[in-house]
RNA sequence: CGGAGCGUAGCGCAGCCUGGUAGCGCGUUUGGUUCGGGACCAAAAGGUCGAGGGUUCAACUCCCUCCGCUCCGACCA
């Protein structure tokens, strides 16, 4: 391809709109451009690299026996009624009627048009297992778009689905897919890794996200660097590290008026934040329930409500707290207190520590948990974070940061239930059908790629992934000479299968290296009449400064090699 | 949805407080000088100043309403 006939304009300045650097740079470099908030064309050079995304996708798909098909992003609503994950993920999905007033979602994911369809399909344990898979534009009517292809209203997703017989078999599947997806982000040249994760709406029992670690990621990560034990900060577990506190006189009531917070009575005390016990009173499926965590951390609702087996889980309302402890809101404490009480690991043999008092403007001082208050239960409860000590080793971890690329879920039987998708199994029953979910954003992986591979000058795409392997600068247009080595060399390099982008616009060198660093082709080769005379063409990588000189005819073999070798180093 | 900010040429911005009919840089076009890491000189094209309404002799500027975008928060495979 010829740059002067390629629609692709680089910017010199970053958009106004981008705030991280990924987003800066497709924009910069002309990948992208926006349409409006969340939405963004695809120009030619970002989507031959989103192509050459999605055949990797699609290549290990295949190779681990998923078989592809295209379901409509146009859905009934009543597909999602039968599941029930209308009015659980309502708010975010896109709806609309059609002339008959009909309500249709845009889809947002496919469990059930899939679930649906294999409850059709499949009819004997003959045809199981069976693994289905798509790249679609999937639709969220997201609160917040940002970061460009990040969190977008409009994405790609590859989403595949695996139909299994049992558990057992569906753990298979499950790592079919997981191993598939450890290839698919070596290939693109990500250093993603796997760690265990909260399902969300989608439900389920277990599952993975494969992480891109970068500083703008959205989600926090849990990772202890003496096991590699690692998690989501929504899911990650903290070992049973029991308090060490001496014995304290009986408790004690004090009058705090007005110390509704943790920050009042630090004031107010002058000792640190942990050294209280924050009670905070929830609604599970409309019961009371009192979760009780140190005043410096954060209850995490997620495993609080797993804990209880809840449906629903909501703050309690401050009519509800007075009922419930017979004090306003903020002066809870768990001494006195009828309903169950569950308490964070960290505040086993906790002594000595500072509650509300179930009184107005009163809190009480020297309080033995376990002496002076019946907790039903010490479990895990608190959001992890660094230095916390590691579920399986005990040792300290660290908090990272992440950007989700991929999640692999082991689902079971919440969707055959609610689509009745069963089979006959070989003694002629009727069973549910196992299932697994797993996605990849598609998109957002081409954009963490970016996030993760670049300099101060640009882009810096692994050649899997590159929109050309080869960006080849013909530093003199005008010079016929030059021009017939250029015209050569791109003819025999297309030969051998490599996308090359010549640059023969009428600009200065110096403009063609800045695009050609900031478009970020993984190989840089020039030609002018300097380095002819020199005795070649520059080849360079684009990690790095060296550049080599190369007679002309011994040129497309030193770039093949290249290519070839940059193309091994990220093949698995 | 709550808080904050912004909307002026393709892109990045100034002008607005203190009303007088729009400017800078980049990019684009033409000519010239240049030519190995974002050149220089000269000329030129390009703007319903987000939209609607109001105040005024006069509105980019002041007031009201709406729309869009960005950031923080809540929310989220």
């Amino acid at each position: 391809m010829r740059w002067s006939r390629l629609l692709l304009a680089t910017l010199r300045d970053d958009p106004q709109e981008a705030e991280i650097v990924s987003h800066k740079l497709m924009v910069r470099a002309g990948l992208i451009r926006k349409l409006s908030g969340g939405l963004y064309t695809f120009m030619p050079l970002g989507l031959r690299a989103l192509h050459k995304v999605s055949n990797i996708v699609r290549e290990e798909m295949d190779r681990a026996g998923a078989q592809e098909i295209l379901m409509p992003a146009l859905q009934p609503a009543e597909l999602w009624e039968r599941s029930g994950r209308l009015a659980t993920m309502g708010p975010g999905m896109f709806r609309l009627k059609d002339r008959a007033e009909r309500l249709m979602t845009l889809g947002p994911t496919h469990e059930e048009v899939v679930t649906d369809l294999l409850a059709g399909e499949v009819s004997s344990y003959r045809q199981l297992p069976c693994t289905v898979y798509q790249i679609q534009t999937k639709f969220r009517d997201e609160i917040r778009p940002r970061f460009g292809l990040m969190r977008a209203k409009e994405f790609i997703m590859k989403d595949a689905y695996s139909f299994d017989t049992s558990l057992e078999a569906a753990d298979a599947s499950y790592q079919a897919m997981f191993d598939a997806y450890v290839r698919i982000f070596q290939r693109c040249g990500l250093d993603a890794r796997p760690v265990e994760a909260d399902t969300g709406d989608i439900g389920g029992k277990w599952s993975h996200e494969f992480m891109v670690l970068a500083d703008s990621g959205e989600d926090g990560i849990i990772d202890c660097p003496a096991c590699g034990y690692a998690a989501n900060q929504e899911r990650a577990e903290h070992a049973d590290t029991p308090a060490n506190d001496p014995e304290c006189p009986s408790p004690l009531a004090v009058d705090t008026p007005d110390a509704r917070t943790i920050d009042d009575l630090t004031a107010l005390f002058g000792c640190p934040a942990d050294r209280f016990i924050k009670t905070l009173i929830y609604l599970a499926d409309g019961k009371p329930v009192a979760a009780l965590v140190p005043g410096d951390r954060d209850l995490n609702e997620n495993k609080f409500k797993r804990l209880l087996n809840a449906k629903q889980l909501v703050m309690a309302d401050d009519t509800t707290i007075e009922k419930v402890t017979g004090a306003p809101t903020g002066f809870s404490g768990p001494v006195g207190l009828t309903i169950p009480i569950y308490a964070d690991r960290t505040l086993h043999g906790a002594t000595d520590r500072t509650t509300g008092a179930n009184k107005a403007d009163t809190h009480l001082t020297h309080v033995s948990l376990e002496r002076d208050a019946s907790v039903t239960a010490f479990e895990d409860l608190v959001i992890v974070g660094s230095g916390d000590a590691c579920p399986r080793c005990g040792k300290p971890m660290q908090i990272k940061r992440g950007i989700e690329v991929g999640h692999v879920f082991k689902l079971g039987t919440k969707y055959t239930e609610s689509f009745d998708a069963t089979y006959l199994n070989d003694k002629g029953q009727s069973e549910l059908m196992v299932m697994g979910c797993y996605g990849i954003g598609v998109t957002r992986t081409l954009q963490a790629v970016v996030e993760q591979s670049h300099d101060a000058d640009g882009i810096i795409w692994p050649i899997s992934v590159a929109p050309y392997a080869v960006s080849l600068l013909l530093l003199d247009p005008k010079d016929p000479a030059v021009c017939a080595v250029v015209d050569d060399l791109e003819q025999t390099l297309a030969a051998r299968g490599l996308d090359v982008l010549v640059d023969d616009r009428e600009e200065r060198p110096g403009v063609k290296f800045k695009d050609a660093d900031l478009i970020g082709s993984p190989i840089r080769v020039v030609v002018g009449a300097k380095g002819l005379a020199k005795g070649g063409v520059e080849i360079k990588l684009r990690t790095s400064k060296e550049v080599t000189l190369v007679p002309v005819e011994q040129a497309a073999d030193a770039i093949a090699a290249q290519a070839t070798a940059l193309t091994e180093a990220l093949c698995p």
